[in-house]
DNA sequence: CTTGACCTTCTAGTAACTAGAACCTCTATC
DNA sequence: GATAGAGGTTCTAGTTACTAGAAGGTCAAG
């Protein structure tokens, strides 16, 4: 089937589609005429990359996760291990997020917001000591 | 002052500093050797570059608060603006990766992680059908 | 005069696409 | 047969915010 057809199953659009077979995740058959032309698996594939890319899965994860995919014989314990490893990612990037809301949000309640210049946005920004002029 | 002075007191790579240099933040005058010299101003600046940075502001909105830090007759508000939209980002962003983390939980607590292929991870990126997990 | 630290510019690479341009192919209709 | 429009192709370049590395110039000390 044509690009427009595998998008339209994928969910993924047909530039990260070609994109995805330029990097080597899916790359079809051409036609006479140079289209690309997707079979079933790979349609599958494609439908496996749209999942795991929303669940945050890097491209490299998915190039390994295909392969497992793909390896009838895998252990289900390298599959986990990836998820593991994404999740504790995932993990960490909400600490260090959670602790940016705190900061963000102690500095934007402490800021009057008129049009006064006085800010104590700045002034952490300046020198971590709200109100500081000289140094 | 040279580069590497500049380095030390403002905790910035060289390389980042030259990075700001060439998109326009912090522009120092040149000595006869060639070499960069930073005032204190600068110096100042590139401070603050950090410290806006290591709280997640995007260089576009750095270069929006350095402006306003550089204007005496500012008005708070816009400060807190910037702010303010910044916080409603990192705080979608956190709702959107506890999303994730949660779906990933669920996934990795599902597959049992031996050396059997059977995998229900496999199995949601798949198409839901195999080994879904319940919800 | 040489060594080593420090400085310079330049190119290219990172992640994962995305936009746009120029052009080709297929199908249907006039 | 000509043409319009949908859909396909490749290619380049832009996005964010740096970072690595190469080739080479400058400076202070021994």
């Amino acid at each position: 089937m044509n690009i427009g057809r595998a998008e339209q199953i994928s969910g993924l659009p047909a530039k990260t589609i070609r994109y995805y077979e330029e990097i080597g995740l899916v790359v079809p058959q051409r036609r006479g005429n140079g289209y690309r032309d997707y079979d079933e698996a790979e349609v599958r594939k494609l439908q496996f990359l749209q999942r795991a890319r929303s669940l945050g899965f890097s491209v490299q994860d998915c190039r390994a996760l295909l392969s497992l995919y793909d390896d009838k014989r895998r252990a289900s314990a390298d599959v986990k291990a990836i998820a593991e490893a994404h999740l504790s990612a995932v993990e960490r990037k909400i600490a260090e997020l959670e602790s940016l809301r705190g900061a963000l949000a102690h500095l934007v309640e402490a800021c009057h917001g008129d049009d006064r210049p006085d800010c104590p946005i700045l002034g952490e920004l300046a020198g971590g000591e709200t109100g500081e002029v000289t140094r």
